[in-house]
DNA sequence: AAAATTGGTTCACCTGTTTAACTATTCACC
DNA sequence: GGTGAATAGTTAAACAGGTGAACCAATTTT
């Protein structure tokens, strides 16, 4: 590729990712919003398909501090979405779960996230999707192996 | 598409997007976080290929409240990156544009961020990553009809 | 046994956000 | 042309999320 077409294309790529995320972001959030913040709602489906999880493993994840993450945890103790309960062998490390309650918040709210992604993925045809979601995935790929950098 | 696919297709869509979007948040900020948070390089470039603006259009281009604008301009002020000129015939209106400080600032972290995109999309094949953005920008488009609604 | 590492929390402080109340100005229109 | 509605922006209180440093407790290293 020449300078010129690689530089258009860092243009569009940086104005449309921002466009995207924001759009998303924002379109999220009027489905659970009154719910729980975007965050929150992250955070629950990660330790809805992990089981069980480690702080750290959150911050890791997540690549904040873990001091944020016990911040957000807090929270969410405190409304009984999510429990600690501490390793018997280790007694270092400190095991989040969802509580029954905050179980079928995530699943409520996951529910409109999806209908949400679906009412706009099936506008595109099957093959692009495809294509698009295929590309965007090894990008995904990539981005974690830059970040360990 | 029958509906199993579907679903694989959001399931993939939701984890993904979420990862890309974590990951190249923190890669930015590596990049430009001594001197702007993200959000105000974002601000600071918007105000850039606009040369002037208004709150409320930042406000809307955002989506966020004109109080939270009013926020993060009074920072970028303080710091003498942007400066604010009242409309003279209409005297509700207050003008936002950079000042030479500001633009500075930004040519030097949108530098940055050019190299890190640069570095990130040379990875694909040409034909693969144009398809890719082409995609996303219809993705852009379809969320700003979205919101609207 | 002492020193270093690890997992988490606490604290002070910052950024970004919402909502509601408020100021100042302009517009609509009878 | 004066009154009421709409518009542009700010302020203030309250909250979510983030950093970095100091810290506690438990475990591992040596």
């Amino acid at each position: 590729m020449e300078d010129k077409v690689i530089k258009d294309l860092i243009n569009r790529y940086v104005s449309v990712s921002f466009k995207v995320t924001k759009k998303a972001e924002s379109l999220i959030k009027v489905q659970i919003g009154n719910d729980l913040t975007n965050d929150q709602h992250y955070i629950l489906r990660y330790i809805y398909h992990a089981k069980e999880c480690t702080s750290s493993l959150l911050a890791e994840e997540f690549e904040v501090n873990k001091s944020a993450i016990t911040a957000i945890i807090n929270r969410m103790v405190d409304r009984t979405l999510i429990q600690r309960t501490r390793d018997k062998n280790d007694r270092r490390v400190v095991y989040l779960s969802l509580t029954e309650e905050g179980n079928q918040l995530f699943e409520k709210t996951e529910e409109r996230v999806h209908c949400l992604v679906e009412s706009i993925i099936t506008k595109f045809n099957a093959e692009e999707i495809k294509n698009f979601i295929q590309t965007y995935e090894k990008l995904g790929d990539l981005l974690v192996k830059m970040s360990k950098n």
